[in-house]
DNA sequence: CAGTCAGATTGGCATATACCAATATGGTCC
DNA sequence: GGACCATATTGGTATATGCCAATCTGACTG
């Protein structure tokens, strides 16, 4: 497979075109180059040793050893001392019972704000696609938002919307509340179904979340359908797992 | 201060009297010396200079920032490049709705059982007092126990009673469930409140769930209150977040 | 064939070192 | 006093190295 060419980690910076983009470290792009090789592997297929990856992928095995570390904190890989590396299975699910959501959170005299990071009309990938039940190319409206808390950032969140809604942004953007803004352009949710996990901050999340690299986020899944049954939003949320807890309060 | 004289990390084996303690890495030792540190600061006060820091625990700064990131990674400590590791202020709380919990997961054809790892009962300290809200030093019930699904241990619970129950632990061992049993000692939970956190594996908590030390966790903490509004059971439940993700429906 | 034991293999821990990048500091100039 | 800049300080990344500990392998032994 012969050895990565890495991005240059010195002073250079490669001004993109759009938005900051920094160099991301060594290790990160080591990450992602096993992940693209964990890809074409089954569960429970081995890597190769760490001393021969590292010179494999042109780095140390202190810096892969973090790669690794960060892939096995995520349950991509599992690690067994004296044997090696290996693809770990998919995730168990716990299911659990009802939830019912909130938008808001500045109960207690909170400063809570969001900030609109980006917005576009991409057309679906494979993985879009299938999440909001929609042909693979069609088109979705996608809504990044950073929320803020006593000007601190708490979560980074992507929502998309299987139609196209011209002049989303802005409606969003005054009322602050996506919901509400739903509800103004006729769409009712009536039914919801979220996960939690935990997740380790890319380089962009942590720039965001002003958090470093590999931090641990609770990462919460929600899929919002109408009365029909038919998906209308899929949210992805990462929060800081170091700022943030969830409580929830019910009677059986 | 001095340096701290740590555990030998050679290959002798100190068997203690209850269970295989195995000496502890040094860079969790260093964790445990910062962690008494921070407690007697004040948030947003700062810690001395890294390499400074080493040398006064007799440690390298690299072991040094291997536990530095760890707590930082709980959101004990925030760093900031350039200017220095401070103590962090107490996490945020965001309050979420209804939740009704059921003790089981074996729906689909999974092997599940319970393994007891601990049943004792001692007097509460000042935390576990607050907690079951009962006065400091009064007898409680405490049950460990790791939950296992396809042999594979999944999460890591210790149950908290208020009241010292005899032959509890014989009665949750035949049955398997600590819910069932409590309903046959007479008690009936009708009102739940837990919260949803990230945690990181200690030695102990890895060597049990058989995850690396530092590990992020699905930390779920629970009380429990009958019709009375009696706390009748208190629950933490560290969950391998590398293995578990939460899922939650429900309907407006 | 089964059991055992020595050695090789492989991941885990710790250190020393070097340099980069963000921040803080203090002096100079206007 | 305020703006600016060079420099020191401090956290962030990456490497090379050594040894420990768990595991695996294969030869030897009964």
């Amino acid at each position: 497979m012969g050895t990565l060419r890495f991005m240059s980690t010195s002073s250079v910076r490669t001004a993109s075109a759009s938005g900051d983009r920094a160099p991301q470290p060594r290790y990160f792009q080591v990450k992602l180059a096993l992940e693209k090789r964990i890809a074409e592997l089954e569960p429970g297929m081995s890597l190769p040793p760490e001393r021969k990856l590292a010179t494999e992928l042109g780095t140390s095995r202190t810096t892969l050893r973090r790669a690794l570390a960060e892939l096995t904190a995520e349950g991509v890989l599992s690690s067994t001392q004296g044997s090696g590396n290996y693809v770990a299975p998919p995730k168990l699910v716990h299911v659990r019972q009802l939830t019912s959501f909130s938008d808001d959170l500045g109960a207690a005299g909170l400063t809570v704000h969001s900030e609109i990071i980006d917005a576009d009309q991409p057309s679906a990938d494979a993985d879009l696609a299938t999440h909001l039940d929609i042909d693979k190319g069609a088109p979705v409206e996608r809504l990044v938002r950073l929320r803020i808390v006593n000007d601190e950032p708490l979560a980074l969140e992507t929502a998309c919307l299987p139609i196209p809604l011209d002049g989303l942004v802005d409606a969003v953007t005054t009322s602050g509340s996506l919901y509400a803004t739903l509800h103004r352009f006729g769409i009712e949710i009536c039914d919801v179904e979220d996960s939690v996990q935990t997740a380790l901050a890319t380089p962009d999340q942590g720039r965001h979340l002003k958090v470093a690299t590999g931090t641990p986020l609770l990462l919460i899944e929600r899929t919002s359908r109408d009365a029909d049954g038919r998906i209308v939003e899929w949210t992805r949320s990462f929060y800081r797992g170091d700022r943030v807890r969830f409580v929830a309060r019910g009677t059986l």
